[in-house]
DNA sequence: CCACATCATAGGTGAAACCGATTTCAGAAA
DNA sequence: TTTCTGAAATCGGTTTCACCTATGATGTGG
C-alpha cells in the first residue's frame, strides 16, 4: 500500500468515475485502473462496484474513503512541516552565548524574532567552557563567544569580527579623557575583573602573563552587569573586550597597551553537522547588525 | 514521498543505524541510505546527521519522526478496517423484508447478530416494490421476498424455498381440521385480506384471476400481525403464504385448493454488483435455519 | 443500430527500487 | 604515527513495476 495508491483510490472515490480521476491525476485511465486494482488485491477486498459504465463505491469503499483521505492529511502535514521548517515557519533555535558577547546579541535577536516569529529561540548564557561542552552534546545549534585559547575538537569556529581588550571607565572618570592606556594606568585605580574562567580575563591574563606583569586584584564578579554598575558609579576600573559594553551609557572602553589584547568576536559550530536553516538565518542577521557589521570577516555565503 | 520511503526513515530513525535498521527492513544498507536521501531531497531538508560513523536526527527528523508515526498509524487502520471487513467484523449489512418473509427471518436475525457482534444489521420492512427500488438504489444488500410476478430489470432472485398460499384460521375453528380448503369453503366465512400490492394478495388475486373466480372482500389490512390477532380472536379467515405463520401459535395454515398459488421465496440482488462477505454470509446461514432448511434449493456456494 | 463513452486487458518501455561490491571516512587499537 | 574496524556513501548492474499506447468488451444515448 503506497500514498500513490491511495491518492488514486480518493480520487476516483471522488469523481466516481476512472476516467476522469486519470486525466485530474494525469495519468492513464489504465494506470488508474491497474493501481486500484493492485490496492484492491492488497487490502484483499474490493473497493468499487465496475459496471461497464459506472463505478460506485462497495461498503468497503464507502469506509476506506474517510480513512484514505486522513492517511493524506497526515502525509501533507508532514510535508507542510518540513517545508515550514525549511522557511523558518518553524522549528527551535538553540543558541549559546558568553555573558560578554551578549551586547552583541540583543539587537539581532530582536530583529530576528520580529522576522520568524515562528521560530522559538532558547538562548543560553553560560562560560565559554559549559557551552562548548554543550555544543558538542548537540544540545546547542551553535555558540557565540570569543575564539578561545586552544582550539576543541569537533567545533569548528567562523571569525564575526575582530575586537580587543579595552580598560573600561565611566565617562566621568579621569581615564576616559586618553587614547589608550598602558599598564601603569592600570595600577593607580582600584581594578575589578571578571571571575576566572570568563574570557575578557582568561584573556587579560594571558597578555598579563606574556608581558611579564603581575597585577593585584582586589575584586572578582562573575557578573557582568553588576560589574559594569560598580564601574558606572564608581572610579574603579575594569578590562573586556571593547564589544561587551556596545549600547551601554556612562561608561566607556579605552584601548588597553598590552601586546596580546586581540579577541576574536566567533560562531562556534559543531564540524560535519547539519546546520539548521534557522542557525545559519540567524548567524546572518548577526553579521549584517550594526553591532558586528563594522568589522566583519565574510565567510558566511 | 511514499510510505515505503516513510517506514525507511521511521525504522532509521528509532535504530539510528541505516546498517541496522537495512538489516530489519531486510533490505540492504544501500537501498535504505539511497532512499532516505530520496524522502530528504523530496521534503527539501536534511533529516540526519551523517557522522561516518554515527547518524543522528536533525530538528526536521526530530519533528519528523512523530508525525510520520501518526501516518503510518494512519495507513495501518486502513488496512486493518477492510481487513476487518472481509472477516466481518465490522460494517453494516442492509436488508430489505418483505412483511410476509418476516417470521421467516427472525430466527437467523438472532443468530446472525449473536455470531457477528461488529456488524450493524438495518433491517427494513416495506412491500416488495418498494423494497426493489431501494436495491436498485444500492440503498439495500438484498431483499428478501417472495418472487414478484414479473421480473425486474438488473435484480436477480435466487430461490430459498418453495412456498404457496395457505388459508390461515384460528386452531379452534370449524376449518381448523380440514386437509385442504376449496373455494367455497372461502365464501363460507368473513374473508379478510392483505391490502392490494402486498404479495400474498397479489398471488391470491392472480389466481383467483386464472381460475375465473370472484370475491367479496369486506376488510383489507396492510399490516400482518394486526390482521393475525384478528384471526386468532375471531371466526374471520385469511390468506397468505404458509411460511408468513411460522413459529406463531394460535393458528393454523391449511392448503388452499386453487391452481397457482405456488409461491418461492427469493432472495433478490443487484446483479453484477459486488456482494458483501457479511450479506453472502447472512444468507448462508438463512438457507441452514430451520425455517429454511426443509424446502432449500442449493444456488449458493 | 450505430457512435460513443467507459472500464479492462495486453504488451512494451523506462524509471527507479534494489542489490552486491567498493570506497570513504572517522574513531579505536597497536 | 600507522593500521584496523565498522558504518555510511557511492557505483554499476539487475529486476521490478508504474506507466503508456493500443485494443477489446460492454452498456448507453441518439
Amino acid at each position: 500500500m503506497e500514498l500513490r495508491q491511495i491518492k488514486y483510490f480518493v480520487k476516483a472515490a471522488e469523481l466516481l468515475s476512472f476516467s476522469e480521476a486519470a486525466r485530474v491525476l494525469n495519468i492513464a485511465q489504465s494506470t488508474l485502473s491497474q493501481q486500484v486494482r493492485v490496492l484492491e488485491d492488497e487490502l484483499g477486498i474490493q473497493l468499487f462496484d465496475r459496471h461497464s459504465h459506472v463505478i460506485s463505491l462497495t461498503e468497503a469503499g464507502r469506509e476506506l474513503l474517510p480513512l484514505a483521505l486522513r492517511t493524506l492529511h497526515e502525509a501533507d502535514s508532514c510535508l507542510a512541516r518540513m517545508q515550514d521548517l525549511g522557511k523558518l515557519a518553524t522549528g527551535t533555535l538553540n543558541i549559546g552565548v558568553t555573558y560578554s558577547f551578549s551586547p552583541i546579541l540583543t539587537e539581532t535577536l530582536l530583529e530576528f524574532a520580529k522576522r520568524y516569529p515562528g521560530v522559538r529561540l532558547n538562548v543560553l548564557y553560560k562560560p565559554m567552557a559549559e557551552l562548548m561542552e554543550l555544543l558538542s552534546a548537540r544540545s546547542l545549534d551553535f555558540v557565540l563567544a570569543f575564539r578561545p585559547s586552544e582550539r576543541i575538537e569537533g567545533i569548528e569556529s567562523h571569525v564575526l569580527f575582530d575586537n580587543h581588550l579595552g580598560v573600561i571607565v565611566r565617562d566621568s572618570h579621569p581615564l576616559a579623557a586618553k587614547q589608550s592606556v598602558g599598564a601603569d594606568d592600570l595600577r593607580r585605580y582600584n581594578l575589578i575583573l571578571p571571575s576566572k574562567g570568563l574570557q575578557a580575563r582568561n584573556a587579560f591574563d594571558r597578555c598579563v602573563a606574556q608581558a611579564g606583569l603581575a597585577f593585584d586584584i582586589h575584586i572578582e564578579l562573575n557578573e557582568v552587569n553588576i560589574l559594569l554598575e560598580l564601574i558606572r558609579h564608581s572610579n574603579m576600573i575594569t578590562v573586556l573586550s571593547e564589544a561587551t559594553i556596545y549600547n551601554r551609557t556612562g561608561i566607556k572602553a579605552i584601548p588597553l597597551e598590552l601586546p596580546g589584547s586581540e579577541m576574536e568576536g566567533c560562531v562556534h559550530m559543531l564540524r560535519n553537522c547539519y546546520r539548521k536553516h534557522s542557525a545559519l538565518e540567524f548567524i546572518r542577521l548577526l553579521r549584517d547588525s550594526d553591532a558586528v557589521r563594522a568589522r566583519a570577516r565574510s565567510w558566511l555565503d
